[in-house]
DNA sequence: CTGCATAATTATGAATTCAAAACCCACACG
DNA sequence: CGTGTGGGTTTTGAATTCATAATTATGCAG
């Protein structure tokens, strides 16, 4: 997870700071964590591989001290897995895995979907429907298509306003990131999913929850198709 | 949590070990995570108050380090709320901190009891019918009630067969006990909750899903009430 | 040459030490 | 009387050191 607690706490992210904004550095243990989860999903570090925490730690140039407390957070978000005096492991992801991960987030993300229908303010459909819109205009960069799809999705789970539903749905999302095929499943279906997109701005903005909460669902488990399919590979 | 990553990985828990048992102890900061849960169930540590990892340290008769180690790891449980350069405190649930995680609760183990409804074995619908029976015979002493019920809650999950969900479920009612009116919330409520269990393992046994998430959503639901209901206290 | 016992090496777990930021309180100045 | 500055203390953050378990390598016997 963007590193918030996993299943968490107070979230103050992207608050504006009053411009004071890099005086109050991170803990390092986080910005440790941040790092080891870009490595992860960088595939620098493989599934199912080993974590030297010594070599790594002198890599980033620290101790072991904060490297072994980021490995720990990263352990408690599921992608690493502990094994008591052997070790730090990186989380390796069944396909079956990777459909149960994607069952939750089809879930989750669908009662947001309801939730913003419902009860968004005017400014947050507005905010919204830009979002979308840039994605209309993106569809020929891949790359960017998705960093504004994930924005989009992060957007969405914020203004549905609940905490701890956000902070599941972002480290889930990060696990997700483990899957090998992640970001191909976007390859031929860039087009239906915006399609699907759109169809889902349309009911946020005529307040029908129970057909936001239905597409949402649909637009995951064309997305878990798509996912699974092409995979003999993980076990 | 019983400490297994939280949203997590692989959960060797409740295996046998082969009579071996208590040569392989566990990690330290897994101990401490323990003992620190208890304690803030238990209300030793109040919500909103700071945690003097010096003292508490000395108290369990080990260094720093273990105890950061366990606290960062109740802080990705959502337990704890590290505040950089201040410490640690012990989370506080707002009562719509407290909504909202009923709200999730209700949704992901409806969603489990659909699942189990489906495709569940035999033999795991007596296991549930068992417990629930158990259930039945101890109306009458809260404490047993309390702890059968979480036991039935846990163990479906366990049996619809999602770790992640299983995992996040278990985060969020661990987080759900830093409520106050937690254990109060079934007073009144203990035949009725009961009723509604009644139903649910009607449901499972007939195998209708749709039922069975109706009912498990409701059981939450009525939950919710109790718990919010009486508490002007919560800010 | 193979298999097992044992020694050397390496890595993890935990305690200790060190550095620096936040807090507290007194005191001076406006 | 309030406000702000300074020093001393406390507490967090991180590095280092130490102890112990696990792994690998070595050597000897069969």
């Amino acid at each position: 997870m963007a590193r918030r607690p996993l299943s968490a706490p107070p979230d103050d992210s992207h608050r504006v700071e009053a411009l004071a904004a890099p005086l109050a550095s991170r803990p390092l243990y986080e910005q440790v964590a941040e790092r080891l989860r870009e490595q992860i999903f960088a595939r620098a570090l493989e599934p199912g591989s080993w974590i030297d925490e010594l070599k790594l730690a002198a890599d980033f140039g620290i101790s072991r001290t904060p490297m072994r407390e980021a490995l720990k957070v990263l352990a408690v978000e599921g992608l690493v897995t502990m094994k008591p005096r052997r070790g730090a492991y990186v989380t390796e992801m069944s396909t079956e895995d990777v459909a149960h991960v994607y069952h939750l987030l089809a879930l989750l993300e669908s009662d947001a979907a309801a939730e913003v229908a419902t009860h968004a303010s005017d400014a947050q459909r507005a905010e919204l429907t830009a979002l979308h819109e840039r994605l209309e205009r993106q569809v020929r960069q891949r790359a960017a298509f998705f960093a504004t799809n994930e924005l989009f999705h992060l957007r969405l789970l914020d203004i549905a306003g609940n905490r701890w539903r956000a902070q599941i749905v972002a480290d889930l999302r990060k696990v997700m990131k483990l899957n090998r095929h992640h970001s191909l499943l976007t390859r031929g279906r860039l087009a239906d999913s915006l399609a699907e997109h759109r169809a889902l701005m349309q009911c946020i903005n005529t307040r029908d929850a129970k057909a936001a909460r239905r597409l949402m669902s649909a637009h995951f488990g064309s997305g878990l198709a798509a996912a699974i399919a092409p995979t003999p590979t993980s076990r």
